[in-house]
DNA sequence: TTGTGTTTTACGACCTCC
DNA sequence: GGAGGTCGTAAAACACAA
């Protein structure tokens, strides 16, 4: 891998709901994996994971930028927001102004500092068809060097608190440089697909979704590696070339794929604002993220798992009720752990 | 390089709700 | 009956130590 050439989508880590002082500075000069950080996940003491220490390292307890909220590309529920007293998307949608700048200047990555571009683009031609044509971008310009053994889930990363998503970069930031893109970097695809592509996701039944899904499940890991960045999966490669693996839904090519830092990244920050994703959003998440409803809806299931296994780890057994005791704006919503039903416009 | 542990997708079983 | 919920699990993907 040309390891000075490198751009990659911001790390996927697990969200957390922890308060905003828990966010931790990390001062590692590293890229590189977490053990070559000058603080790895061990070293936390509250940490009992890799993904724990993420959690208190980097993401946001706020929600922060969000795809859907992007004023080029708005996509609106037609429904009443929930009567939570708490910010969900829904509300937020319609006051949130946090989102990447447009930027003409060449995107880079702060090795440093752990910025990286949300959406890098080569600075001779931005892809007019990014979502809001280039509404997202990098916040600064360092130079960067991004590691070939770096993981989503272990790369400590400050670019998620939420200052580096508001209108003006911190001061701190170093000063800009010039990124370098390989040959074969290949600009992130439009978030709004081709009419085709979109109208095959709006006719989805939650039947058709389970085929598309097995569509997908055939697009290998090669398809998404860092050098091309590319979160739309090819669809529609093995019509009718369903075959028993274990289950009978479930390809033999592939088992599952994997999600790009895109996906997880917009899928993390719709998880923020709401552990239960709305029908409405979720038909939204499913057209800018190009992923089924049916992938949208189980990878929530998984995350809402995921936080209660993580919170059972951090509080016990036994308090796995003691979770709304966070005081972020998500807290109400609790970990996916209350019921969906509080949510009156749920369905 | 290999073995091991962890995380991530995806599913089935079973449940509740409408 | 269909929707989505949790729970448990399979297997791929990945990180890392030896």
């Amino acid at each position: 891998m040309n390891n000075n050439t490198i751009l990659s989508y911001p790390s996927i880590v697990c969200a957390s709901h922890e308060p905003a002082e828990s966010i931790r500075p990390f001062d590692s000069s590293s890229y590189h994996n977490y053990s070559s950080h000058s603080m790895t996940y061990a070293e936390y003491p509250l940490s009992t994971s890799k993904s724990e220490t993420i959690e208190y390292t980097c993401w946001p307890t706020i929600p922060t930028h969000n795809i859907l909220n992007n004023s080029s590309h708005t996509v609106l529920d037609q429904v009443s927001p929930p009567l939570s007293s708490h910010p969900t998307h829904d509300t937020l949608g319609s006051v949130s102004s946090v989102h990447l700048l447009q930027n003409t200047l060449p995107t880079t990555i702060s090795s440093i500092q752990h910025h990286q571009p949300l959406y890098p683009q080569p600075s001779a031609s931005p892809p007019s068809t990014w979502i809001g044509s280039g509404d997202y971008q990098a916040l600064h310009s360092t130079a960067i060097t991004t590691p070939p053994s770096y993981r989503h889930y272990s790369t400590p990363c400050s670019y998620y608190h939420p200052q580096y998503f508001y209108d003006q970069p911190p001061s701190q930031w170093i000063s800009p440089a010039s990124v370098k893109f390989e040959p074969s970097y290949t600009p992130p695809p439009s978030y709004i697909e081709s009419s085709e592509s979109l109208s095959h996701c709006r006719e989805q039944t939650s039947k058709e979704e389970a085929c598309e899904s097995r569509q997908q499940s055939t697009w290998t890991k090669k398809d998404i590696s860092p050098t091309h960045l590319n979160p739309v999966p090819p669809r529609n490669l093995l019509n009718g070339n369903q075959l028993t693996f274990r289950s009978k839904t479930r390809t033999r090519d592939k088992y599952r794929i994997v999600y790009t830092d895109q996906q997880r990244y917009e899928l993390e920050n719709e998880f923020i604002i709401s552990k239960y994703i709305s029908i409405p959003r979720k038909s939204a998440l499913s057209l800018t993220l190009s992923l089924s409803e049916r992938q949208i809806k189980i990878w929530f299931q998984n995350r809402r798992a995921k936080e209660r296994k993580l919170n059972k780890k951090r509080h016990g057994p036994s308090s796995s009720n003691q979770l709304n005791n966070s005081n972020d704006a998500d807290s109400r919503s609790d970990g996916g752990l209350e019921s969906p039903n509080c949510y009156p416009n749920y369905t």
